[in-house]
DNA sequence: TCAAATCCACTGACCGGTTGGTTGCTAGCC
DNA sequence: GGCTAGCAACCAACCGGTCAGTGGATTTGA
């Protein structure tokens, strides 16, 4: 096996992923992650520092990476429901993430960047609406809230419907869409 | 002490219940709920067998109480979007319990009682279409989707948007109830 | 006095993290 | 080219602590 620093901190961040979105910064294990990215278990500590650090590099990796592939539009809304549906659909495991983050981190401490993130929509949704691009039926936090919901609406209660689920991906994703047309034809 | 194996149950039940809507099925210490409860770990395994059936026990209790505060009624959507608001509001450790099973738990075993129930408002969705009560723009499984989405919209959001959230319950509750009577509204 | 309820003290497995040492790449010297 | 010193990359084995679960003694109420 080629001695590659870098290579191998990769594998343990895909290993990490994997083990994280799985079962959680409490149930992931230590020595499956390494297991999996086929090192030694002590790289974790030295590339890392800690599991929780780990889980750290891991979550904002994936966070990055969503807002990259997925950009906020204020002047296009629906399109932006979409496309964010599209990438859970198709990266499930960033969904996932961040829900373990919600429920397993205090309240308090919360990524930066995700925070920010958040003020620049709404900043974004406030001029759009000033500019008489959006409706100004909801507020920006309002619809900042009802978009995020809306667009993980399949992926968050899918379990629970299971073989009722519409089996057609594009019924799913239209259904969205069309959900957040209609909240911004309210008068 | 009083002695009584239903008191001691009925402790262990409610610690049983924080704990796991705290830290999940992973992260909860049988210790803690013990301790919480007043009384020994052992009698954990005498009432309810282990950890994970003690687990089952609360989320039955949970979901059952649920389903009996809030009833369903596909006549009035917008107005089961806010009582289900009111709800997750008044007891938050609720969802954060359904949360941790979604995650936790293999994907195809969940409890009979959810998915019985979901069957329930299925067809009552479908019911009330026919007899034109409900408009026919998005179907029972789409409606139910988005209005679950919908009424849990500021509880699985929140920590994100922190204190960018409207202070006034009233108005996130209004919020949602709109958004349900503009899909509702949808030709 | 008996059965149910309760608890103490223990166990074996496991888990995050560390230690002390080995392996393989490469720069620099002859 | 051949040799080697030095260092980064890597690993097996271990450690202290924690965890879910239990056997057996003890207490309580009927």
């Amino acid at each position: 096996m080629a001695r590659d620093a870098e290579q191998t901190k990769r594998r343990l961040l895909d290993a990490a992923t994997a083990e994280f979105s799985g079962y959680g910064i409490a149930g992931a294990r230590v020595d499956r992650i390494a297991a999996a990215a086929g090192c030694n278990k002590a790289m974790i500590y030295a590339y890392f520092g800690s599991k929780e650090q780990l889980f750290d590099a891991v979550f904002d990796e994936r966070t990055k990476a969503f807002f990259a592939a997925v950009p906020f539009d204020a002047g296009d809304l629906a399109g932006y429901t979409g496309r964010a549906f599209d990438y859970y659909e198709d990266h499930p495991e960033t969904l996932r993430l961040s829900t373990w983050y919600r429920l397993e981190r205090p309240a308090d401490e919360h990524l930066r960047a995700i925070t920010e993130a958040n003020d620049v929509r709404l900043g974004e949704i406030g001029r759009a609406q000033q500019a008489g691009e959006v409706p100004g039926h909801y507020s920006p936090v309002q619809l900042v809230v009802l978009i995020q919901a809306l667009s993980a609406a399949w992926h968050t209660t899918n379990p629970e419907l299971g073989p009722r689920l519409p089996a057609d991906r594009a019924e799913r994703r239209l259904t969205l869409v069309d959900a957040v047309q209609g909240l911004l034809a309210r008068k």
